[in-house]
DNA sequence: TTTATTTGTTAGGTTACCCTAACTTTATAT
DNA sequence: ATATAAAGTTAGGGTAACCTAACAAATAAA
């Protein structure tokens, strides 16, 4: 059975490999925010358990095993913050944290009960799909608001990031997955744009913003 | 902030201090499954830690510190049991183990919110009472059904153990807390109870069991 | 293509837990 | 009171994560 360590390597492979099937070492590190040599022992030893495919100065790839077993990391994390909204009514800033650490538990009947509970969803707060049983993940290849044109219109469907400061922003705006966004103009010289939604007319977002915003045309 | 381990061993101690405040590092090893000179070296680490008061070749006792850690973990702990019998109808067998890993996590407001959703609950599903915020913890003073005398009515109050073995043994003959036990004859040679609750007449218990269900005389 | 930069590795350390084997101290029993 | 048993300690090891400093290999740039 994986250490919490070990998932946490995992999980960020995973993320990593959906980018670039190919992951060095720094990468990985940085992400993790540990040193590289830690991150060079480490891999080894996932190698040694089958969790990854390795050879020195090389790049790091996932096996099968370590997919399926990061997806199922993932899961228990999706599902914990589906229950901690839905169930417990903590907001979708507060669930990150608190799921980064249930999500290591080891209980398949307590996550069981969880996705029961919720209705056995498929996405969690911030419009991320949730693994199945199997690890296999659906993805979802949402357009970003940047890439959206003038004077079109979109839902939120979901989010890049899960950062607690992004999510206090949009709490703000009262921006909610799910809202309908109108695209009124995009300035030139910044990217930033002006949209309208809801009680909500003429918002302007930055680029940086409209890079993090998850939609589906719908007119 | 106390590790895994460490919260372990404080729970250790805390219980048996409840018994004997002088603690011997055989029994806490014992406890524990690991072996004396392990216990040794992390009692070491918990005095200086300042959990613990230990001088070599004496028994252990826990610092008041210790003793408040040890009632909040054991708080996290029963909070999560009432919070997975209660609301998410886990049977009483069930809930010991997965508490054993949820006590460990780190989020006050994950806590709090599971108390407010159970209405501040004061005892958990095997009738053990909850410590407060503080950590102080109100010990009742139930006698066991095998000190009960013959002709007398019991209403039991708690368990003096939450071993899924002994639990499943109680679902099988129905006994639940709560439930009026009558005592209708004592066996001189065994000191078996026979006993009438609910719809079930004369009943026979064994000593090992009644010494484990904790009850008050109502009649 | 040689240099500079980035990336990866080695060597040597640390801390938190865990172990067995062997020994010493304290407590128990005769 | 001494022998024996129980309890506690020391010595020596192990693994999983982490670290810094120094060096080597691979890649990118001049």
């Amino acid at each position: 059975m994986p250490t919490q360590a070990t998932e946490n390597y995992l999980k960020a492979l995973y993320s990593l490999h959906l980018k670039n099937p190919e992951i060095s070492l720094t990468e990985l590190g940085q992400r993790l925010g540990v040193s590289k040599p830690t991150v060079n022992e480490m891999i080894k030893r996932l190698e040694k358990e089958g969790w990854v495919m390795y050879e020195r100065y090389k790049p790091i790839s996932l096996t099968e095993e370590g997919k399926k077993m990061a997806a199922l990391v993932i899961r228990k994390h999706r599902l914990s913050e589906m229950f901690l909204s839905d169930i417990m009514g903590f907001g979708w800033e507060e669930v990150h944290q608190i799921a980064e650490q249930i999500e290591h538990l080891k209980s398949d009947i307590f996550f069981d009960r969880m996705d029961e509970m919720l209705g056995f969803p498929t996405s969690d707060p911030h419009g991320s799909p949730i693994p199945d049983r199997e690890g296999n993940m659906i993805k979802n290849n949402y357009k970003t608001l940047s890439q959206i044109k003038e004077g079109e219109t979109v839902e939120l469907k979901a989010l890049r990031s899960s950062d607690k400061e992004f999510l206090m922003y949009l709490n703000k705006k009262e921006i909610s997955l799910g809202v309908e966004i109108k695209v009124n103009n995009i300035e030139v010289f910044d990217n930033s744009f002006t949209v309208s939604y809801g009680e909500q007319v003429n918002v302007v977002l930055s680029q940086a913003v409209a890079a993090k915003l998850l939609v589906e045309v719908i007119k």
